[in-house]
DNA sequence: ATAGAAAGCGGACCATAGTCCGTTTAGTAT
DNA sequence: ATACTAAACGGACTATGGTCCGCTTTCTAT
C-alpha cells in the first residue's frame, strides 16, 4: 500500500481530480453503500464492489488502499460527528468539565458509537497491521492522553493507550453481541475504572 | 472449521491414535519450529509447513483446524509454565499475596511473557473469530476476575476483559517493538492502574 | 485543434487460508 | 491370513485480499 489519495483535502496545488476518478469514486461509494446496507460490512468483498461498481478491481484499490481504507472511508462522517463532540461539544463530553467526567462521557460515548457502527469498525482494524493507525484511534488516544495528564496520571500516553485497547471495537461489539454483556454493563464498568483510576470516588 | 481433535488429552475411550497420524503428527510440529526458527513465526505458510514435513495440505488442517490452532500448539508448552507461575508459584504472582500485588505481578509477567513469544501470540490472536477464544486467554481472563472481585471490584468480569485487552499481545508487541515503548515503562504503566484501581497508593 | 504527459483504469495474476472428497491405510474381528 | 471399517491422507479446488503493468483518458500547453 503506497500513499492513499483516497480524497485529500485538497491540501496544496489540488492536481484536480480528474472527472472519470471524481466518476469512480461516487460509483464505488455508492455501490459500497448498497452492499453494506445489503449484507453487511462483513460480507463485503472487494471483488464484489469493483463489480458492482462496474469498474476494475484495480480502480478499488487505487481509491482506497485497502479493505481496512475502505471502511474508514465509509466511516468517516459519523466518525467525524463523534470527535466534533468530545472535542467542541458541550460538558461533560466536550470541554469544560472535570477530566475525570469528560473521560467517563468518553467512554460512554465510544461504546454507543462503537455499537452502531460496530462491523464497519471492526473491518477498519481487522487487516490493519496496527489498528493504532486508524487516524480516528490516534486522535482518541490523543484526547484520552490529555485528560489524563491534566488528572495527574504519571504516564499518560501509555496510560491512553491501555484505555484505548479497553474500547477496542472488536471487544465491546463481542461482549455485547456473543458475550451478552449489556451495553449499560459496559457503561458502568468503564464508570468504575474511570472512577477509580483518576481518585476520588 | 469443524471439531478440531488437535490432540485431546485422551479424555475417554481414546481411539488409539493411528500410528500414521502419530507420526506425520511429529513430522508437522517438527518442521513447524523448523519455520518458525527460520523465519519467524509471520513468514509461516500452511502450504510450506506441508510441504516441508512432507505431507498433504489436508492433514495440516486436520491436526491443528487452522493457522491459530498450530500456533497455539507451539506455544501450549511456554503457556503453560507462565500459567504455572500464576497459578502455583511463589507470591506475588502465585497464591498468598495480596490482589494488588498478584495483579501488579500478573501484568509484568505478561508482558515479558508477550514479548517472548510475540510472533506466536499475535499470530495465535489473529485469524481467530473473537481473540477471547484462545484457551489461555480466557484462563487469564478468568484468573483476572477472581482477583478483582477480592479486591472488592463491582463488575469483576467486565473489569477484567478491560484488563484482558490492555494487555493484548498486540498492544503490547507494537508499543515495544513499533512505537519505541520500554518494557519497563509499560510495567510501571500497568502498576499505576492496577495500584489506583484497587485502592490506596 | 493537437500533441504530449501524467493520471487513471482494469482485469489477469499472485499469495495464502481453508475446504472437499476420492483414495489409501492402519487396526480389528473372524 | 483375510476382509472390513473407520480414520487418515493428500492435493486439487475455492475464496479473497492485494499487486502489476500495458492500455486509455483527461488535462494542459501551444
Amino acid at each position: 500500500m503506497s500513499s492513499i489519495p483516497i480524497r485529500p483535502d485538497v491540501p496544496l496545488g489540488a492536481p484536480h481530480e480528474r472527472s472519470d476518478a471524481a466518476r469512480n469514486r461516487e460509483r464505488l461509494l455508492n455501490a459500497a453503500r448498497d452492499l453494506v446496507a445489503e449484507l453487511g460490512a462483513e460480507a463485503l468483498t472487494m471483488d464484489a464492489l469493483a463489480c458492482k461498481a462496474k469498474v476494475g478491481k484495480g480502480t478499488v484499490f487505487r481509491r482506497f488502499g485497502s479493505r481496512a481504507g475502505l471502511m474508514m472511508t465509509l466511516l468517516s462522517d459519523s466518525e467525524s460527528e463523534f470527535q466534533h463532540g468530545f472535542m467542541f461539544g458541550p460538558p461533560p463530553l466536550g470541554p469544560g468539565a472535570a477530566p475525570k467526567d469528560r473521560l467517563v462521557a468518553f467512554g460512554e460515548g465510544r461504546i454507543y458509537f462503537v455499537l452502531e457502527n460496530g462491523e464497519l469498525l471492526k473491518a477498519a482494524g481487522a487487516a490493519t497491521r496496527n489498528r493504532f493507525d486508524v487516524p480516528a484511534t490516534k486522535l482518541s488516544h490523543r484526547h484520552m492522553e490529555v485528560l489524563l495528564r491534566e488528572a495527574g496520571i504519571a504516564d499518560p500516553w501509555v496510560m491512553a493507550m491501555s484505555l484505548t485497547y479497553a474500547l477496542d471495537p472488536e471487544r465491546i461489539v463481542d461482549d455485547v453481541r456473543v458475550r451478552g454483556i449489556s451495553p449499560t454493563r459496559l457503561a458502568d464498568s468503564w464508570r468504575e475504572l474511570v472512577t477509580r483510576l483518576l481518585g476520588a470516588v
